[in-house]
DNA sequence: CTTTCGACTGTTACCGCTAACATAGCGATC
DNA sequence: GATCGCTATGTTAGCGGTAACAGTCGAAAG
């Protein structure tokens, strides 16, 4: 009876706001806003300016408990701060962004336990589909993908057993390619730099590849060095300093990433030395970064943009969960820049 | 009566599967799996095991409905392929990661109608506060953003009034600043390279700080120079040597980033130019990559992590929406590094 | 004029969960 | 032994939308 009259000034809007101010059932507001063609031209203009006139912003909670529909897609990636994922998220969204599909991007920092936190914290969210990186999960997070009935891409790597579909590159096969263009261009007394690598299995296979094909040709690793954490273009320079001294005799450089590459190149350069003739670098991803480099650091296109295409295609196309998941393979280009002879 | 049994094998699961497998309520099983207290210790064992055992994972759409109550926090960000929003990330991530509350990001690329998109679909979650770059938004994302009765905290900028909080520095300080202990070193011809920044407006600012300082001690830019897209490093290698080219007196280049700025620096030390004797150079934001290169570029720290440490407690405190925005200035340092003399 | 049909709009019943309140035990208190 | 006060659990009624189906109404067809 006395209901307290605008007790609630600025309640937040729903449906029966917009209806009750453009005179059409809640059902009709929902078709408007929800742009199908059902609706009198009239009509629809009506609701368009009454929901403007509020500010109605529609609630997709309700909406999507209602309609069992979620426009999200979830992205797991380890990290944000070095420039690789951010182009694969380009290449989601380019994709995406036809679709009513929508990506979400989690970060793991390359702990397993987060990310299965982060999955976990997403699957809650019912999304359309799960985007992530590696094939390496936690057995819960394999679990969780397993029972979700929404497709699942596993992205960047191949060389495994993907839950449901993987696009990626064999990084085992990439760094036996690279082994093999260093040995051909005569170089004999190698050396390793790259991340400590518990969790960073991309990296560990490359490197597995690359002494494996090292090996054939019998020839071993002369010296590596590792790191973690701080400003990877410093660490380059650090590490490279550590083994050039440590090790005179090394004649080649092979470094994990790009970015500690071009701080080893930088070193280099600094210190006079011959590059590519008494030492040759190389690293791993393609970076556009390297395009500034006084001279161009060898590297390998690690297919970035492209496999988030590929993954976010997979994604958008599979309304039907049930086909068994598909493993796309793509080739990095070997990339010989200034710095291999 | 002849439901069939088992017709839907792996249909998803929920509360009511998870209360029959142990045996209580739909209610009880909520509450044990929101960690409420007031269960006894022998039904939460039931329940926790029963969870697992069926791999449920809670539905949050249901959830937040229900509750009124969603833990996400909008994060907005024009980009994430330079270093610096990643930080500021960072700094969110860290704070909210101890109060439930989960960062979503979006990204505008410096585009004010896709803000307007990203925000608007955010806000159709009801996330429980947002952040988001800057204070230049449409007015539709200002109405939004004043209408959705959550904290906002607009970051990075504090040069003009924010909807309703706001954390960062002054650009057009940090401008006249830099413009001074440029001047103080006795750098008279000076060339600003930049962004074209019809969006971009801390750069923008900037700009206008040091323009304004240096007017005020009777000089004017000698020359400028603009970029759009493209590798930052690259860019700043080759704005340099047009700069230096057309002229060559300038004998000092003020870039709007680090990223430009380094590439420049790369390019002086190439060319084996005097810095910082006969040409002076300094950039913008601090980032961790300058750490690496041969000799340090002067710059000013954007105080990015503390930004986003700030603004995330701001979001985390003010569970109440009441009561003014307050606005956090923090003070920027400058590094001379080594290329100012 | 009645019937039919299609275009448009309304009604009803949930979606899966949680707030709020109700209830059942059960030992302590007087 | 009745009452009180807990603690532990259950019941009820939505949260704000949407699917599915049910009208309504005017024009075309018979």
């Amino acid at each position: 009876m006395s209901k307290p009259i605008n007790a609630n000034p600025r309640r937040t809007l729903t449906l029966r706001d917009v209806s009750e101010a453009s005179g059409v059932s809640e059902m009709t507001v929902s078709r408007v806003l929800r742009g199908r063609v059902d609706v009198a031209e009239p009509t629809r203009i009506r609701v368009r300016e009454a929901a403007r006139a509020l500010g109605y912003v529609p609630n997709k909670i309700a909406g999507a408990l209602a309609s069992q529909r979620v426009n999200l897609v979830g992205v797991i990636i380890p990290s944000l701060s070095n420039m690789v994922f951010p182009e694969v998220l380009t290449g989601v969204s380019e994709i995406l962004d036809n679709t009513g599909l929508q990506p979400v991007v989690g970060v793991t920092n390359y702990s397993p336990e987060r990310e299965e936190r982060v999955l976990y914290e997403m699957l809650s969210w019912r999304p359309s589909g799960v985007i992530l990186a590696g094939l390496e999960h936690t057995d819960a997070a394999r679990a969780m993908l397993a029972q979700a009935g929404i497709p699942v891409v596993e992205i960047m790597d191949i060389d495994g057993a993907p839950v449901d579909s993987a696009v990626g590159i064999s990084h085992r096969r990439a760094g036996r390619q690279m082994a093999e263009a260093i040995i051909a261009a005569g170089y004999r007394n190698i050396a390793f730099l790259g991340t400590m690598m518990p969790d960073d299995h991309r990296a560990r296979k490359r490197l597995e590849g690359f002494e494996e094909a090292l090996s054939k040709a019998g020839l071993a690793l002369v010296d590596r060095e590792f790191y973690s954490g701080g400003s990877a273009l410093l660490k380059g320079r650090e590490m490279t300093e550590a083994v050039l001294t440590r090790s005179p005799k090394v004649d080649f450089l092979y470094y994990s990433n790009d970015m500690i590459g071009a701080g080893g190149l930088l070193y280099c350069l600094h210190k006079g030395l011959d590059v590519p003739g008494r030492v040759g670098l190389a690293g791993f991803n393609g970076v556009e970064l390297l395009d500034g480099l006084p001279i161009k650091l060898a590297t390998m296109d690690a297919c970035r943009l492209e496999i988030g295409r590929r993954a976010a295609e997979i994604i958008a196309g599979k309304r039907a969960v049930e086909g068994q998941g598909e493993v796309i393979e793509l080739f990095p280009t070997l990339q010989t820049g200034d710095t291999i002879r």
